[in-house]
DNA sequence: AAACATGTAGAACGATCTGTCTACATGCCC
DNA sequence: GGGCATGTAGACAGATCGTTCTACATGTTT
């Protein structure tokens, strides 16, 4: 599972890398712009005039190809979907090739993603939050998200009995949230370690 | 620490309980009016006329009495943060004072919490998904209530050599955000349970 | 009685939001 | 060349946002 995945598109610090968004058709100029904003500001925060300034496309051509901001949130979300696993994935597997263990490569992977200047938390569950209450369906797609992390961190550690994969899941998300909220990353780096720890020695 | 708390408004459920808000002072009423509609809809969805019409205000009144809507979002959260702890720790003191051990007093309050249907998640979290880019004070305040939450986790765990604490937090926080997405209940217990052991047996 | 604090209802302002519309330009296919 | 897909700029509609304002009522204090 783990073994054929190809390498995403990333720099030397593992930061998420947007293609050139000159040369892109405008579908796509509208998603990435979506997904800059809508990441970084906030998904209400953003409004469809600064998705369709940044994406350097017409009014009447951001609704022929989305018919609603609905819409776009969707796609938005699609997109990070495959673009973060896919990251997420790779990174473990860079990690364990270079001889870290499974705990090692998790620890470094996430403290290299915490570490980003871009990083604002998940954008899963900031999309839970901010919409969760009036859209269910946007937290069945969350469930999804973390449901397929959860069974990379299986193929990550190898099951015995039973799947470590929910348990280092919620640490995850804890370590997150914290991230998220500006406590030093060296601090919940460590009680990502002392957790994860905890779950394998079962 | 634990010892000396009063025990708050809270029903058999433990469900967080308004007073009657018909006889409460303006300020007050605004004040919980704002607090059931930001929690369970979010702050940027909930409109001041909402809250004006939830807490039988006029518009003046309320201006005269929260000169803004960040004002009163600064309020809600000074709110929330006392209401929620004081039940927190009340709660943990009932399940020790009923012969639970400190981690199954916290797998208890826990699970009680995130049954209750008005669950919404972490108010303080929400808030920094929803306002967080835009507003590090928020963040400030977010740390600061889990901070608390930590010390209390302290308080009732004990410190031997080294305080578990901020490693609970992060796997309580993990907790929080899983049930919040409406994975079951249960299953997330289970993992908060391996988690939290692993992490006591240290 | 006068002054004042405190409350009401609701109009109005200016900004911003999503979404639609008009009017026009360009390039490709038949 | 005609039709059509695809693009542009930008005005506009209709709703909602936070906030201010007018005009009035009530009860307390001086």
């Amino acid at each position: 599972m783990l073994a054929d995945v190809e390498r995403p598109v990333y720099n030397t610090l593992m930061k998420f890398v947007e293609p050139p968004i000159d040369s892109l058709p405008p579908r796509e100029r509208i998603l990435i712009a979506a997904h800059t904003l809508f990441y970084r500001e906030g998904i209400r925060a953003t409004g469809i005039d600064k998705i369709i300034d940044q994406s350097s496309v017409s009014k009447v051509t951001f609704y022929r190809q989305y018919a609603s901001k609905d819409e776009l949130i969707r796609a938005y979300l699609d997109y990070r979907y495959g673009k973060w696993i896919s990251w997420f994935k790779a990174s473990l597997l860079e990690a364990t090739g270079d001889g870290l263990s499974a705990a090692d490569a998790l620890v470094t992977t996430l403290k290299v993603w915490f570490s980003t200047p871009e990083f604002r938390g998940c954008a899963f569950l900031n999309a839970a939050a901010e919409l969760g209450s009036s859209d269910p369906e946007i937290l069945e797609i969350v469930r999804r998200h973390k449901q397929e992390m959860s069974s990379v961190l299986d193929s990550l550690f190898g099951i015995d009995a039973v799947s470590a994969g929910p348990a280092l899941s919620l640490v995850i998300d804890g370590a997150i949230v914290h991230a998220q909220m500006g406590q030093a990353v060296d601090e919940v780096m460590e009680n990502v370690k002392v957790s994860v720890e905890g779950i394998l020695r079962r």
